[in-house]
DNA sequence: GTTAATTCCGACCGATCGTGCTAATATTGA
DNA sequence: TCAATATTAGCACGATCGGTCGGAATTAAC
C-alpha cells in the first residue's frame, strides 16, 4: 500500500465525516484539507476537481453503508428476520460505521436531486440497487411465508424508505424522543399487514 | 399598501421560488436582487439580514401551504374525505400554489437540522403545526368511524410524514413514474389498517 | 408645493469559494 | 546510493459570498 493511496483513504474518512454534518456541498476544500494536515493542493493531487472527491466521498460511504448494513445480514435466519435485521441496522447505520451525525445520503438527495451530474447518477444508482436489496430481502419473506404471497415487493421497499425517511425528520430535525416508536410500530404495522391491496 | 411593501412582497415571492429550486441556503443575494430587478442593497433595505429574508421567505411559503392545502378543507365533507383530500393537495402543493419544482420545506429539513438558528425555530414550529392539524383531521376521521376508535393519531400523522417524503423522494430524485400510484397505495393500505397495533 | 421620510443605488470590504501552475520535498525502485 | 517518480507545498487568480455606508432619487405627508 503506497503512501498516496494510504492518504486518500485518510481525506476520504474524513470527507465522509463531513458529509455527515455537512452534506456533500459543505465538503469545502479548505477545512477538509485542515482536518487531514494538507493544504488545498494536496487534495487536488489526489482528486482533480471537488465533483471528483464528492463522487469519491459517496462510494466510500456506501461501501460503509454495504458493511454496517447489507453484510451482517449473512449471517441472520433469511425471511423476516433477515429484513427486520437490515431495516434495524439502516435506522443507525452512521454510528455503527463510526461517522458522526445523520445519514449522507438524504442530505445529498436533497442537494442533488435538481443538479444533474456524476454525482447524482452515482447517488441514484446507489439507491436503486439497495431498493432492489430490499425488494429481495421482501421476496425471500414472501417465500418463507412471513409475508402474503400477493405482496408486491416494490410496494413495501417503497414503503420502507418512508419508514427510514420520516425516521431521520422525527428524531434529528424534530429531535422528537417518540421517533424510534413510531418508527418500529410502523413496521411492524407495514409486516402484518403485508400485501398491498393494489 | 405603500410601495415598500410591494417590492417586498415580490421579493419574496421570487425568494420562494428560488427556495424551491435551490433550497434555503441558495437564497443567494445577488441572484435574487437581479431577478426583481434591484440591488443587493436594495434587498438590505427591507431585511436586514440573509437570515431575515430566510424566515421571511419561510413564511410566505407557509402562507402558500396553508392556502393551497389547508384551506381547501373547510368544503370538504369532515372526516376521511377532508383527510384524503389534504393529502393530495399535500403531494402537489407547490404547482397549485404557482411555485415551480419541489416542495421548499424538505430541502429545509436537511439544510438546517443541524444548525440552530431563527430558521430552523421557525421551521420546526411549521412542522409541528401542521402534524397538529394531521392529527386533529384523524381525530375526525375517527370520529365518524372512518378509522377504528383505538387508531392512535400521533402515529397516523407520523407515517403520512413518511409517505410524503417517500413521495418526494420516488418523483423528485428518482424520478420514478411509479410513485404516486405507491404512494396511493401506501396511504390507501394506512386507512385500510387504520389502528396502530401498539 | 414644500418638506420629510422612505426607498434604493453604487462602490466597496474582507472572507471564502474552486482551481490552476510551479517548485520543493518525500518516497520508491534499481 | 542515486535517479526517477510520486506526493505535497506555495502562491495567485477570478468569482462570489454576506454585509456596510453615504448619498441620490423617489415617494408620501402636510
Amino acid at each position: 500500500m503506497t503512501k498516496g493511496t494510504r492518504t486518500r483513504t485518510r481525506i476520504l474518512g474524513a470527507a465522509a465525516e463531513t458529509a455527515c454534518l455537512n452534506g456533500f456541498n459543505g465538503l469545502n476544500l479548505q477545512p477538509l484539507a485542515d482536518r487531514v494536515g494538507l493544504t488545498k493542493s494536496g487534495l487536488y493531487a489526489h482528486f482533480g476537481s471537488k465533483e471528483t472527491l464528492q463522487v469519491a466521498t459517496l462510494e466510500y460511504a456506501a461501501a460503509l453503508f454495504q458493511g454496517s448494513v447489507v453484510a451482517p445480514a449473512k449471517t441472520e435466519a433469511a425471511g423476516l428476520p433477515r429484513l427486520s435485521g437490515v431495516f434495524e441496522r439502516w435506522l443507525e447505520w452512521p454510528g455503527a460505521a463510526g461517522l458522526p451525525g445523520h445519514c449522507p445520503f438524504f442530505a445529498a438527495v436533497v442537494e442533488f436531486d435538481d443538479e444533474d451530474g456524476p454525482v447524482r447518477e452515482r447517488l441514484t444508482r446507489l439507491f436503486r440497487d439497495f431498493r432492489g436489496v430490499l425488494e429481495q430481502l421482501i421476496a425471500s419473506a414472501v417465500r418463507h411465508g412471513d409475508l402474503p404471497a400477493n405482496t408486491v415487493p416494490a410496494q413495501i421497499a417503497h414503503e420502507l424508505v418512508a419508514l427510514r425517511y420520516a425516521h431521520h425528520w422525527g428524531r434529528d430535525f424534530m429531535r422528537d424522543p417518540a421517533t424510534l416508536v413510531r418508527t418500529r410500530t410502523a413496521f411492524a404495522a407495514l409486516i402484518a399487514r403485508g400485501a398491498a391491496p393494489a
